[in-house]
RNA sequence: GCCGCAUUCGUCUAGAGGCCUAGGACACUUCCCUCUCAAGGAAGAGAUCAAGGGUUCGAAUCCCUUAUGCGGUACCA
């Protein structure tokens, strides 16, 4: 009795994947993986003028990078193809034919030119755009003469002049539309390509999609679609409009506006931006998750799994939501610190690879445990470790500290410089070597590794000191502080 | 203009008539821990549930009106 789910995620290949639509696409997948459903990837390439080349390979990386893969669909196949729409053109030569013949659509010769010069005249008027239907009563003779001209006609639907048309939404309920309000839409272009309404009717149909999600900017030509369905005989799937994603003050669309919000500052958009800025793809699939749609009142962190297992398409909320990168920050930071060493080495060490610093597998493996809590992206190694692999420069003036003078200083420098000579080189017989000396010199811990931080890191803020000396070895942190040493000699 | 949708702390949300003197999270403030920065722990501030009318013994939750925001109004999706 019930039908497989079967939920696809359509987008049109005009620009870089955007995180609006890797949301819109987790709800399908999750939707389909709840229900033991198909996810169906079918690419809506009708638009000839606005189509991008690199989208198509963008958007599929982007999936896959998500974890978000699909059943059918370019590069998999599958039998309710092909899953572009450039190639299923005769289908909507098809179906546009067979409503002109039902009398449910009409061929329209009019130009581009009278039609811009209607809508300004209606708009001067004061009255509502739209066709007015010049060629929906065309006689014969007229037809005879458009065509001896050579004009290449559009279909257009003929649209009831009355009426309501009723329209059911899973998450807003039931919807009327006055049938007065809506147009007579183009279905099939002149240049033989199906306008979005055609190509979403039939090719759902046709691949026997059960549910419908898209952004709620689509719920306005809900009433188009279901006319569509009715003119064919149709039975019309369940459709959900999601919530808009706006930016993260909260007013605007974030797609839109790409990289500005209100107060001027630049954000991510689109999904390859956030993998280079080193999010992981799992706090990218519970954040998204997470915009539109929760479990309950206190649930933040979840497994894929339970997603799976929890996620319902009705629960999902109505009213347009935030992107808030703050939030985004603090989880990615979590499932940092969530990873296991060898698995967070592994992406540290191909983080800095990409970034042109050579280290191996050993040292980002030392490192971890000393900047797993300080990483809010992947990407934040580089400036957070910098100077292990690569000289350092430093005023200074830097490595006199709070309430010490400058023969203080080269103390601690000497002092340092003998004990660690002989010492053990791990953290804790580091730790024992030198906590002595603080005592030694009548300082506070504060001033004394204030004064080596700044010798062996060049900064003032760094991971732990002790930790880090360990990684570098006694080559490395002698040599450094015997420059820092004469650095402030001469100074 | 017309049509449609939405409206709970700054932000994301919990809430489906009494459990709400509205709970959690991010951000923010203070304190603890501490070699710096983080992480962690504790505490705090922050929402008369957009406003006004109803319905009800009782409303954030139901109804109406208004306001605001967003979307649509293409041979774009």
């Amino acid at each position: 009795m019930n039908k497989e789910v079967r939920v696809r995620f359509a987008p049109s290949p005009t620009g870089y994947f955007h995180v609006g639509g890797a949301r819109t696409a987790l709800f399908d997948w999750l939707y389909a993986r709840h229900n033991n459903g198909k996810f169906i990837l079918r690419i809506e390439d009708t638009d000839r003028t606005r189509y991008n080349p690199a989208a198509i390979p963008d958007l599929l990386d982007a999936l896959r990078w998500l974890g978000l893969f699909w059943d059918e669909g370019p590069e998999v196949g599958g039998k309710y193809g092909p899953y572009y729409q450039s190639d299923r053109l005769h289908f909507y030569r098809q179906y546009a034919q067979q409503l002109v013949d039902s009398g449910h659509a009409y061929r329209c010769y009019c130009s581009a030119e009278r039609l811009t010069a209607l809508r300004d005249e209606q708009r001067a008027a004061k009255l509502s755009p739209g066709y007015d239907r010049h060629c929906r009563c065309l006689t014969q003779k007229q037809v005879q003469d458009y065509e001896a001209q050579g004009i290449q006609p559009v279909i257009r639907l003929a649209v009831p002049l009355e009426g309501i048309t009723v329209v059911e939404d899973l998450l807003r309920g039931r919807i009327e539309f006055d049938n007065r309000q809506l147009d007579d839409l183009v279905l099939l272009k002149s240049d033989g390509f199906p306008t979005y309404h055609l190509g979403v009717v039939v090719d759902d149909h046709l691949m026997e999609i059960t549910h419908i999600t898209r952004g709620e900017e689509w719920l306005s030509s809900m009433p188009k679609h279901v006319l569509l369905y009715q003119a064919l005989g149709w039975e019309m799937p369940v459709t959900a409009h999601l919530p808009t994603i706006l930016d993260p003050s909260g007013h605007g669309k974030l797609s839109k506006r790409k990289k500005q919000s209100a107060d001027g500052s630049e954000h991510l958009t689109y999904v390859h931006e956030f993998r280079e800025a080193g999010y992981l793809p799992e706090a990218m699939f519970n954040f998204l998750a997470m915009v539109g749609w929760s479990l309950d009142d206190k649930t933040e962190f979840m497994e894929r799994e339970d997603f799976i297992r929890h996620f319902s398409l009705e629960e999902v909320s109505r009213s347009a939501a935030a992107f808030s990168y703050d939030k985004l920050d603090h989880m990615n930071a979590a499932y940092i610190r969530s990873l296991g060493y060898n698995d967070l080495a592994g992406r540290l060490q191909r983080t800095m690879l990409a970034a042109g610093v050579k280290t191996d597998f050993a040292t980002m493996l030392a490192l971890v445990p000393l900047v797993r809590e300080r990483l809010e992206t992947l990407e934040d190694i580089t400036s957070l470790v910098d100077f292990v692999f690569q000289e350092i420069d430093y005023p200074a003036a830097l490595l006199i500290q709070d309430k010490t003078d400058k023969l203080q200083t080269l103390a601690i420098l000497e002092s340092a410089a003998v004990a660690l000579r002989t010492s053990g080189f791990d953290e804790t017989e580091l730790e024992q070597t030198l906590r002595p000396e603080v005592e030694r010199l009548g300082l506070k811990a504060r001033q004394y590794f204030g004064c080596l931080r700044v010798a062996c890191t060049g900064r003032t803020v760094s991971p732990p000191l002790m930790g880090l000396m360990s990684v570098m070895g006694r080559d490395t942190i002698l040599k450094r502080i015997q420059v820092a040493h004469s650095k402030l000699e001469a100074s």
